[in-house]
DNA sequence: TCGATACAGTTAACACCGTTACGCAGTACA
DNA sequence: TGTACTGCGTAACGGTGTTAACTGTATCGA
């Protein structure tokens, strides 16, 4: 994951001339400023995408943002669609992150799973602007990605295949079919962060409420014993 | 739920004077008119929608189709999104009927539960548009609607709420707590359509297999007892 | 030091979009 | 027969993403 707001230190040239050295030094400097406003334009653009949401979201308002005219962008993202999905990328890591700290914050697998279904639901109130996009309103990006790009972005996706092989490692569990499974669970989640973004009369108290729900409906079901 | 598909019959006029019934037959045929011109933007609005999906859905292209200038469309639909929506209203209605159709096709409250569900999901992937613009796409509008039109475009939920009391009622459940798991059953079948919508890799058998995970794990969970 | 070159950023333009103001032609009615 | 109404179209506004062409500046080789 490419994070644009670190600029690369100067390198230091060999101790060779000192034309050498001053020429060294100034293609460094053109590369610095280069990769700084690559940087701008990524920073106001998460912002932007942030504060106004992917729908008010536009090349030109940016520019403006920035004090650039809308066309300089090009030279840095190949099109919007690009630039977009770089703010993405760093989400889709922020998220990792987080999922990966919440499973292994608990030890008992099915401990796990429900820690990774309550910070994947977390996640998407925490920054509902970035889940809207990357899993709601760009539903046709998915289509156009390569496997290895499917395979960064769903790196979470693993760790959730991971958790759910322990359950069934654990013997405590009548089902074998991981994928399967899985998804669903992906699925559940997934469910509950975007109905609850969508739907205004859903409070965060719903939400946690119905997070509940789905953790006890996932381990003990709906039939009493 | 207008259906303006339906041309409205040209009423008969008072037996009064030839050049009144003469009156009444103009003015009823200008609104035949009128209805049959609404009715054709309606039909062609819901084409193109199906064909294109929404993000490719315009007026310009629209008013193509049929032949007349895209300002045309307002003078029968107000803008765009009233155009859209008395779309969807179709489209809720179909679907609120498919809902009703497969609870009352079983008997056993969890077996109407997981019919619900399977209609559900049924609907999703059989009007996959229709579903991607209710439900996913245009996220906006939900906030702007009126108790009483939440009311009519959610109808369904009440019957989902009912069925979630039949099941508490029949005493076999460990949960009173009739919304919040309405809620969350709503949640977790909208997050397998939405995301088997969205992720190119989920086959049509992938999204069966999910739908069977769910059922079980709502009825029996996922440990072993 | 001078001319060639590369390049960052600009303006102008294209093809779209939703939406509004206005003009025109035909019908309804006095 | 003249006038009001109205259905529809044209032109236009302000917005969008995107491309082509231009400008000025910094770099580099001779």
């Amino acid at each position: 994951m490419p994070d644009f707001t670190k600029r690369k230190p100067f390198s230091i040239a060999a101790p060779t001339t000192l034309t050498e050295q001053v020429r060294q030094g100034s293609v460094d400097r053109r590369e610095h400023e280069k990769d700084a406003l690559r940087a701008t334009i990524f920073r106001a653009a998460a912002d932007l995408l942030v504060e106004q949401g992917y729908t008010a979201f536009s090349l030109r308002k940016l520019a403006a943002r920035i004090g650039y005219s809308a066309t300089t962008i090009y030279r840095y993202f190949r099109d919007k669609d690009e630039l977009v999905m770089a703010v993405m990328d760093e989400g889709f890591h922020a998220f990792g992150q987080q999922l990966h700290a919440a499973v292994y914050g608990a030890t008992d697998p099915f401990d796990q799973l429900e820690a990774l279904g309550r910070a994947y639901v977390r996640f998407g109130f925490a920054s509902p602007m970035f889940y809207r996009v990357m899993f709601m309103q760009r539903c046709d990006v998915w289509e156009k990605l390569s496997d290895s790009e499917m395979h960064d972005k769903l790196g979470s996706y693993q760790l959730l295949v991971a958790t759910v092989q322990r359950c069934i490692d654990s013997g405590r569990m009548p089902v074998t079919e991981v994928e399967g499974l899985a998804c669903t669970l992906w699925a559940h989640m997934h469910g509950i962060v975007s109905l609850g973004l969508t739907m205004p009369f859903l409070e965060p108290a719903d939400v946690e409420r119905m997070t509940d729900h789905s953790s006890a409906m996932m381990r003990q079901g709906l039939i009493t014993r």
